[in-house]
DNA sequence: TCAGGTAAAAGGTAGCACCTTTGATCGCTC
DNA sequence: GAGCGATCAAAGGTGCTACCTTTTACCTGA
């Protein structure tokens, strides 16, 4: 927590304390509280609360402080948003959403990288499906997760659609954490293995269709992971 | 522009500026110019350049001044950068790029609306989906896209996914601009009502798949106007 | 080519005036 | 005496000014 710029460890405190709930919804900073709680001048505060404020974790109105909102209105799909849960109990909630997000959007992503991807990011494809065999077989798991991880990253920028790129991060995260997720059987399998290809295979030849199809079926297992979670009556964030 | 706070007035400007590429990527902009320019103080000068910062439109360094960022880094699903996006010259591409999105989650958000949704959910949508019957074939088409728009809005909500919720406001603005992307038949057809309602039957009884398999449906002459753009060279944001 | 000086610009501090909202107190009426 | 409106003080964010500190790009000169 050693802040170059000293609003940055302001922001961080008080975010990650927000999302957590060990500041609980509704509670009423003030600006002196601040101050005090982090030794910083008035203008350090202020420009933390402008930070946190463009997040929607906290509104600030005269005369009532810096009150903090639900978590329906915060941005949950900025980084620093998504670490703090990732880092706090909300953790496996936190993995759901982002892994419900992955199924969401990894297929018409694929499509739309089939329609768009250039010659190095086809590349790029090629060498990660091709590692993921190899490492597979040898069974380095490490580096299979690592050629796993980088194939996911280049469909997503070879959409070419600056949301799914700016999902890339979240999406990465619930990949490296699949194991959590009731995925039970042995991670290398040959069928993944296939898939990705395929995946590849129909990207590089401009087969929308094909890749769509190929991308649903390596989410096929996380589906069914999600499953049981499916009914889960404690979906509510925060 | 009236700004009740005088920073907002001064982001809202910025924020407007870089988004449109008015000024360009790579500008290093000082607090004394804003000063000037706005005609405030330093203090809000810097409190708006957090906000900015926080959105990542633009970074600030001690000697350089305070530089705006290119497209890749902005946090792209920030309310603001996208009502910014919408209001300037690269509205077609942002409705392009939320119309991607929206084909991409909209099919698994109704998949968890089905095992999620509450009675009060279904309840919206079994309005929302009479009246798109009833205002449809009335040829009442103001009441229609409204029902629409209300359908699309319950489902992503009955997700109780926190991210395809924070989606609601992208999606529906993708919605009410159907039109413009290249859906050249006459806007309420029957087999759309068809599909709304085999949506709302599915997530009314609980089944997943044929939740997600209807609302491929009604994506998929979405899909089709999307096709003509999915060659276009002109991807890249900004 | 490298060392050191210089200055630009953000980072940080301090403190004041002001505005809005809240809520308590006071006084008037019935 | 009870209720109701007016007034006033305090809390706390908003905004401004002034000034010092720190970093670092860039220039100068050996």
């Amino acid at each position: 927590m050693v802040a170059t710029v000293l609003h940055s460890g302001v922001v961080n405190a008080l975010g990650a304390d927000i999302v957590s709930g060990r500041i609980p919804v509704g509670t009423a900073l003030t600006l002196e509280g601040i101050q005090e709680r982090f030794d910083v001048s008035r203008t350090v505060a202020r420009e933390g609360m402008r930070i946190l404020e463009a997040m929607h974790l906290v509104t600030s109105e005269r005369r009532h402080g810096i009150v903090v909102q639900p978590p329906e209105s915060w941005h949950v799909f900025d980084r620093r948003v998504i670490r703090w849960r990732l880092d706090s109990e909300h953790r496996p909630a936190q993995l759901r959403s982002l892994t419900e997000l992955r199924i969401g959007i990894e297929p018409f992503a694929a499509h739309l990288a089939a329609a768009r991807a250039t010659e190095d990011e086809k590349d790029a494809l090629r060498q990660a499906a091709g590692e993921m065999r190899v490492f597979g077989e040898a069974g380095r798991l490490d580096r299979y997760l690592a050629a796993d991880i980088a194939f996911h990253r280049t469909v997503l920028r070879a959409s070419h659609n600056e949301m799914y790129v700016a999902l890339i991060e979240p999406v990465i995260e619930a990949v490296s954490e699949r194991p959590l997720h009731g995925h039970s059987h042995a991670y290398p399998v040959p069928a993944a293995m296939d898939l990705h290809e395929a995946v590849m295979l129909a990207i590089a030849d401009g087969d929308g269709a094909a890749a769509e199809a190929a991308m649903l079926g390596i989410l096929s297992d996380v589906r069914s992971g999600i499953g049981a979670a499916l009914h889960a009556d404690d979906v509510t964030a925060g």
